[in-house]
DNA sequence: CAATTTTCATATGTCTTACATTTAATGTTT
DNA sequence: AAACATTAAATGTAAGACATATGAAAATTG
């Protein structure tokens, strides 16, 4: 683990990289302590804020750990998916909306990545996963439901039934891609119409896990994905035929 | 933006998850520049350094970048796809190795995803896209390739097929869970024989997205995965009974 | 006058030193 | 032996100084 005083890069990233790199390839391993920063200071031969600062960089991405006190110091971090989930749905969402991802692009991309998800569920899904998917459905179906909170039961539906796969991998990969979809949706207004419609469509969903029925759940979720995207677009044009 | 002093968590964190809030709910728009590390010390009232902690956070997660000079400082980064995959890379790799997630369980994953992309890379993938996959088959086909250099073309070859889709959301969720793998890939030994079956999958694949046909390709990647599977399994098999 | 060079102000990058706080281990007293 | 006090080690925070990069303004020059 060594550093190039030289080089462009600040010093704190060089030594963020290094310790992250020892992390990856294996030399560090989870729970182990770091020397101390004072250690790390001379070691590095640089002064203890900047390697703070590089511990800083490491703990952001949940790479470490730090305890104060006697036995204390920075530790190697488990990283777990719980850890991950927030960090991944941040990140999506600001390249959503830093990227100017048409809703047509986003929506393409979760509808397929949860397709993929689908067949896994109708396998393996709890019952724990149905309750929570009929008790979104019944919340959806509420009367006087703000469009935020339409669209936050709609992704809590679709988590649940990404879930249901019981693959903490495709769980990981799709909440960012589901919750980054939310701030989209939130911009369309959903008529009373178009809700039951998109409940409709969530019971079959619902029934088609329940009764393990891949190719049920593939259908409906093809046919939520047409109904999305064609609302999208009508409500875009009006609202631009509006201004 | 304002901080509870009280609080358990460190000032640092505290500073950078108000910022973070602020870029997120778009009250610090892309590019603007935040005040100066002085004026943020002033503001949030606490030292430079604890300050510059905070920004490092932010700038471990690319979500600001920092310019010496006259008129530099902290500036809102435009977050781009090209520079979330490193991250995304890093973090399923180590979530895939400190969580102990068996080959099965990401291989199901990889290619539960990779299939959700085939039908839309066999509508759309470019020319570009078809020459980087036949070009990875033809290496894969070298003798005396090392077995860490043929599944990191395989991870090229899958990941052309992904970037064939045109859509960036999917080629990103997609980065994660290709690229992750590789470390597990790395761990089996492929014979002359596997070697040959998984270059005529390829193949298939290739000529199935050449020829836009969307079911031919979902039927190679299906048997990809039965015959990459089956293949860890017995890898593993032989490893156990021979220790 | 235009082009070039110099100066200068500003901001981040780094170092030094100091003190506060947390925490576990150690020692002391009852 | 148990309760309490002490201590040492580590991170957390502060303050001030200097180094360095950089753009803009000022001075100089052709």
């Amino acid at each position: 683990m060594k550093i190039d005083p030289n080089s462009a890069a600040d010093l704190s990233a060089q030594i963020a990289s290094a310790i992250r790199d020892a992390i990856v390839d294996g030399d560090l391993i989870v729970n182990q302590r770091l020397p101390s920063e004072a250690e790390l200071s001379e070691q590095f031969e640089v002064s203890r804020p900047t390697v703070r600062e590089a511990l800083k960089r490491l703990a952001a991405q949940s790479l470490i750990r730090t305890q104060r006190g006697a036995t204390g110091g920075a530790f190697v971090n488990k990283l777990s998916f719980e850890e991950a989930y927030p960090q991944q749905i941040t990140t999506s969402t600001l390249l959503l909306s830093m990227n100017a991802v048409s809703f047509e692009t986003a929506c393409e991309a979760r509808y397929a990545l949860e397709r993929s998800c689908a067949p896994l569920s109708a396998k393996r899904r709890s019952a724990d996963h149905l309750a929570t998917m009929r008790a979104e459905i019944h919340r959806q179906s509420q009367p006087g439901l703000t469009d935020e909170a339409f669209c936050a039961s709609d992704v809590a539906f679709h988590r649940a039934l990404v879930d249901g796969a019981q693959n903490p991998v495709l769980s990981y990969q799709l909440a960012g891609a589901v919750e980054a979809m939310q701030p989209l949706m939130n911009m369309i207004t959903f008529s009373a119409r178009d809700r039951a419609k998109i409940i409709e469509l969530h019971t079959q969903l619902a029934d088609a896990l329940d009764a393990h029925d891949a190719g049920g759940a593939d259908a409906a979720l093809a046919e939520l994905e047409s109904y999305t995207t064609n609302l999208a677009v009508s409500v875009m044009e009006k609202r631009s035929s509006k201004a």
